[in-house]
RNA sequence: GGACGGGUGGCCGAGUGGCUAAAGGCAGCAGACUGUAAAUCUGCCGCCCCUUGUGGGCUACGGAGGUUCGAAUCCUCCCCCGUCCA
């Protein structure tokens, strides 16, 4: 490939690379030497949990593996201390060592479903800001003001609004920027919101004598709901430790319009591939929901497998678009009890993992509880434990999670 | 250190002695509609118990005490946040 080909193929799917010459130095340097670009990836250890929206950045730290780059995945077990102040509006409270390290493990675990393990390097802040002496800090800070901190947006809102700012919160891109200077990084991928970062990335570089990296921005996806960012707080992710089942439904459930950001992000549809899409769409050529369908279809595989998703598919036409029962369901057993009986609302607390009974109850008032079909609007009804028997329960929307096959026995 | 303002349910935010499990909004959940959705409409939205009722009990307005028949609301002390002054 030639070195813009590789620039084309990079530059895909990013928001903003700072600065695109120096990428396309590096990367003919990196060409004519044979020696590859270091490239980093840091993440905060504080949502151990990776979803579709960490995968936007994972994938195009993929691209440069796939021309031969070295990624390196860091985690930062010392910053999580911290806590990213990005995009965020309250300081958190630090992390434990214990929390840190237990959630790195799970990221571990994760991010080679998308990473070439032979390719990455896999690393840890505290390895260097450990060591820091206080007097490494106070050098490290030497080389920032306190003017160019403020000037950061969230800083300035909370500033602005009265909210508090914590000291070590300053601390935090300054950290984030040593981490380049420690990991001889050449490009540093991130979000938007990580714009600052990177940039104070490049100019401590500099102050160090280093070379400074390549910010390299990616888009952050938006999640499920269409509004907020996919996050695990906002209950609106697909983590991809999820089950096809589970990623399928919740794929199709966006809307029409936010599908194509996913296409955009999360698939390698070229450019040209997803105008096509589009424009079927449009033109009413191709069904919405079909495109919707191909979406699921890919991650899940992407994840699991071709079979996986084509049984995910075939499952979710069943039970939610014909409203028939699923194949498979989780099962609960219950022990047969002479003259036993138990109210509904209760059992589902048990049964279902509805996480109260006056939720369960509600649940019940409001038409969504079945069994073998039959609604039960009736709070108060009784479930009999005295004859063998099983029958399925669904508890909520018609989707294959709220199945279940309850035996009693 | 001083002066002033503030801390209310997952979040935002009303409420200044009883009518307050606490307005309103957001988020969430369920139902209807649909192409899976989105949008829209409707209902719900602290927990427990039952005889499911304009039912009973418990917990809740930063924390601990106190005043009062009764406190998110008044008093005292403490903790936390912000602004200004030093």
């Amino acid at each position: 490939m030639t070195v813009d080909e590789q620039l084309a193929y990079l530059r895909k799917g990013s928001t903003e690379i700072i600065r695109e010459e120096e990428l396309r130095q590096k990367l003919a340097h990196s060409q004519k030497t044979g020696k590859p670009l270091r490239v980093k990836l840091g993440v905060d250890p504080t949502a151990p949990d990776i979803h579709l929206g960490h995968t936007v950045v994972l994938r195009k730290l993929k691209h440069f593996q796939d021309l031969g780059h070295t990624a390196i995945f860091m985690i930062g077990d010392f910053t999580g201390m911290i806590g990213d102040p990005s995009g965020r509006n309250a300081t958190r409270p630090p992390l434990t060592r214990e929390e840190i390290l237990a959630n790195a493990e799970t990221y571990k675990q994760q991010v080679f479903k998308i990473l070439d393990p032979e390719r990455t390097e896999m690393r840890f802040n505290s390895e260097w800001l450990g060591k820091f002496t206080g007097e490494d800090m106070v050098r490290l800070c030497s080389h920032y003001t306190l003017a160019r901190m403020v000037e950061r947006e969230d800083f300035r809102n909370r500033l602005n609004a009265g909210q508090p700012i914590a000291l070590h919160e300053l601390l935090y891109p300054l950290l984030q920027a040593y981490d380049s200077v420690a990991l001889e990084a050449d490009v540093e991928l991130g979000a938007t919101e990580q714009k600052f970062n990177l940039l104070a990335g490049r100019e401590i570089q500099r102050a160090y004598g280093h070379t400074s990296q390549v910010a390299f921005l990616l888009p952050i996806l938006v999640g499920l709901d269409g509004v907020q960012k996919m996050s695990k707080s906002f209950n609106n992710y697909v983590g991809i430790t999820e089950s096809p089942a589970e990623m399928y439904g919740k794929l199709m459930s966006v809307s029409d319009q936010l599908m194509w950001s996913y296409y955009e992000l999360l698939t390698d549809l070229t450019p040209a591939e997803l105008t096509q899409r589009r424009r079927e769409v449009e033109s009413g050529k191709a069904h919405p929901m079909k495109v919707k369908a191909e979406l699921a279809r890919r991650i899940v595989t992407d994840f699991h497998s071709a079979a996986a998703a084509a049984r995910a598919e075939q499952e979710f036409a069943q039970v939610v678009q014909k409203g028939e029962v699923p194949a498979e369901m989780r099962e609960v057993r219950q022990a047969k009890v002479p003259g036993g009986k138990e109210k509904l609302a209760r059992a589902l607390v048990q049964w279902a993992e509805v996480p109260s009974r006056a939720e369960a109850e509600r649940l019940i008032k409001q038409g969504a509880v079945e069994i073998d079909g039959k609604r039960i609007t009736d709070p108060r009804f009784e479930i009999d434990y005295d004859v063998p028997r099983e029958f399925v329960l669904r508890v909520g929307k018609k989707k294959k999670d709220n199945y279940f096959r309850v035996k009693i026995s």
